[in-house]
DNA sequence: GTTTCCGCCAAACGCGCGTTTGGGTGAAAC
DNA sequence: GTTTCACCCAAACGCGCGTTTGGCGGAAAC
């Protein structure tokens, strides 16, 4: 039923001249972490620059402006949540069971991922349109990919009929990014108990019975 | 058990010199509107200005500062949300029921008071500490009754014991919040609708049983 | 040894921002 | 008729922003 992700990455130029520090992952993980901290907007380049140490001119050797930064930053975190939640697209079973399965991994990756997930939310506001559909897009299947699950599991009698599955699976995905506004990692609760708290509050009001 | 909420109004002037057109309601208003559509960075005291027909400087005899505007945003937000839960604040009855009272007229704001919401949500990162105090109090205070009423309803038996009070209040909270993000008035669905289904799947996986 | 070129510095640019100042207008107050 | 004052305009200020440009040092390539 669903696709293979499949990874797109640029062939590596054929003959690399030097191994010098390549500090591209630095600099997207930097962008990342103060995008979450104080937005995009109310991140100057120069608070980058400062925190990698150098000036924020030398930025430009590796970005073409800052709205490319903030879409590099968002295609890091999108690949991370299609990595945290690739295992779980081919598997079979009741829509039920792959449900509560991918509101785990989206809970957890909230949870872990959190400065990557930040931008993803709050980001679409500040690209031109052109450049946020690939991202609006890439949102969009993924709410239709919870659309059919909900979907599926009324049919197999798991789930509530009487409610609509695209209002579900958008209160769904608006909850579990909601996470991401109160969930400090390693502070009183675990991973692992947020989870569950996120699946029996997320599915279990869409149960049957 | 919960205390009546007192509207605290300023003393109108003794003798009030001139009935001219004062436009402060509008001016919190438009702001309010301009703060929601792109957010209160992207929005600028000329944006503010030009939508009402003056100049950026002229907003000066009303206001003290930009942040000073955003403020006044929050207060009429925050006493919009009270008056729409005033009515429920005093009854009695089983927290459950209490509980869905609140989450539908909880909804209802969200979808209805859409402009004031999304400044609230947004807004706390742009005070200062002391500024923002009185709004991160009065969110807390609503996050404990919500709590208090969650742990009322699991010693009353109709709601799960095993959640944390805490945990599903702010999972809650946030699911509610996370309506104004894909919410628009008068489409597809009645708001009488949304609040169906908030109320399903906001409280529906606390339910014991 | 010479050349290449990546990674960064240093300095400047134009622009829009929030904010300030001073003044003008017209209706209400007396 | 004179005064008062709420309301708004017009113009400027300093500042920080994103962006551009030119150049330097030093390791890799040949």
């Amino acid at each position: 039923m669903t696709a293979v992700v499949v990874q797109l990455k640029t062939a590596p130029p054929a003959t690399r001249r030097r191994s010098g520090p390549d500090r591209w992952p630095e600099i997207v993980t930097v962008a990342a972490e103060l995008f979450a901290e104080k937005g995009y907007e109310g991140t100057s380049l120069r608070d980058v620059a400062e925190r990698l140490g150098m000036l924020k001119g030398s930025l430009y050797h590796y970005i073409s402006g800052k709205s490319d930064l903030l879409v590099h930053v968002l295609r890091e975190a999108h690949e991370r949540g299609v990595n945290a939640l690739a295992a779980l697209a081919q598997e079979d079973g009741p829509a039920l069971l792959r449900l509560e399965a991918i509101v785990a991994a989206h809970a957890r990756y909230v949870c872990t991922e959190s400065v990557f997930t930040a931008s993803f939310i709050e980001a679409h506001r500040h690209l031109a349109p052109d450049r946020a559909q690939e991202f609006v897009t890439a949102e969009r299947s993924y709410r239709l990919l919870i659309e059919g699950l909900i979907a599926r599991g009324q049919a197999e009698g798991d789930l509530r009929p009487d409610l609509d599955p695209k209002v579900a699976a958008l209160c769904l995905l608006g909850f579990l990014n909601s996470l991401h506004g109160w969930v400090r990692p390693a502070r009183r609760l675990s991973i692992r108990r947020i989870c569950d708290h996120a699946i029996a509050m997320g599915i279990g009001g869409m149960r049957a019975q």
